[in-house]
RNA sequence: GGGCAGGUAGCUCAGUUGGUACGAGCGUCCGCCUGAAAAGUGGAAGGUCGGCGGUUCGACCCCGCCCCUGCCCA
């Protein structure tokens, strides 16, 4: 194979991913791109399923435990770090082999996916409106600034709204509302989905949630709240960290927040798959094909 | 054995002095997504209102009996 190709393992949580990317980084003799947005964060283990390093057959992971939890981290951030990673690694022969649930990162790394800049002021006076006269009135002003773009915005989603005000306000141009073409910024890219079926995946989100409170999930987010997760506009949205503090802080009996993490999982998985559904280039993989990293293999060494 | 409270969407519960269930939250399903994405957001499908009988033009709401659940007394 002439170039190194991009390889992009994509999926539901707990669908069996981190298997297949080791399995994958193994064979193509790559190394591991972390693109999760959660497994960033120093010391976030437990609840995020990471990968011991014990774990990981000597294959070297790039994006894990960058941050600490009071660091807030954005796509367009995230895409910068990884495509300079990718570019090392493929500069040195090492298949690129990315990881991760986190769709939007995922696509951002590997798409022609363009951000305008973000100014920190702007953006907190227009959060401040946002709080006191709420997302039906921003959402008049778009629609009088950039008609097209609060066509395809919904009024309640304020958070969009205040994002395409944001950018008009800065470029002085239209905001574009929607997603980018699918087309990738290097051709000789693939993403392998893992493929699941919702029983099996519900069965094992819910093993995997009871087995992180069971090794300590409470006792790891106590350690991180000490650390300000409470205060990491990120880290602190994370899944099971914040039924843990809720547990932690008396609004929540340690069931409930274990059914809370549980359910919270699911719902996330599901978007995940809605997400990845629609791409059509992934290249799917059963979860329990036992030849699924040689099909992956070839999937890869077709592009040429 | 007696008394009290309750049995309404998958779950927790609203509801009408009798006039086609206005239901809500959560869940489920489907969708959207350009600097918080494990985030944010829209929509849809779900109910013979515990059972049987009665009163009534008409009952989920009234009456009777029965079943179930919880609590109390014996």
């Amino acid at each position: 194979m002439s170039v190194v190709p991009i390889v992009a393992v994509v999926g539901a949580t707990a669908s069996g991913k981190t298997d297949l990317s080791l399995d994958l980084a193994e064979r193509l003799g790559g190394d591991v791109v972390n693109t999760d947005a959660m497994q960033v964060y120093r010391g976030m283990d437990i609840g995020t399923a990471k990968l011991p390093e014990a774990d990981r057959r000597g294959i070297r992971h790039h994006l894990l435990d960058t941050l600490t939890v009071r660091d807030p981290l954005t796509v367009a951030e995230f895409q910068h770090e990884a495509r300079a990673v990718i570019a090392e690694l493929r500069g040195r022969g090492a298949p690129p082999v990315l990881v991760g649930g986190s769709a939007l990162y995922t696509r951002a790394v590997v798409d022609r996916f363009e951000f305008p800049g973000t100014d920190p002021e702007v953006r907190a006076r227009l959060e401040a409106e946002l709080t006191e006269v709420g997302p039906h009135a921003l959402h008049q002003r778009l629609h009088g600034l950039d008609p097209e773009a609060a066509a395809r915005i919904l009024p309640e989603n304020g958070r969009r709204v205040v994002r395409a005000l944001e950018v008009i306000e800065i470029t002085g141009r239209p905001f574009t509302a929607s997603l980018p073409q699918l087309e990738y910024v290097d051709p000789v890219t693939i993403q392998i989905g893992v493929e699941i079926d919702r029983d099996t995946l519900d069965a094992r989100i819910e093993r995997r949630v009871a087995h992180m409170f069971a090794a300590g999930l409470v006792e790891e987010v106590e350690r991180l709240l000490g650390e300000g997760l409470a205060e990491g506009r990120t880290a602190s949205r994370a899944i099971g960290y914040r039924e843990v503090a809720a547990y932690l802080s008396g609004e929540l009996s340690l069931d409930e927040a274990r059914e809370r993490t549980f359910v919270a999982t699911r719902r996330f998985a599901r978007r995940q798959e809605s997400w990845f559904r629609r791409d059509p280039r992934i290249v799917w993989v059963r979860h329990d094909d036992p030849e699924r990293a040689e099909r992956a293999v070839e999937a890869v060494r077709a592009l040429g």
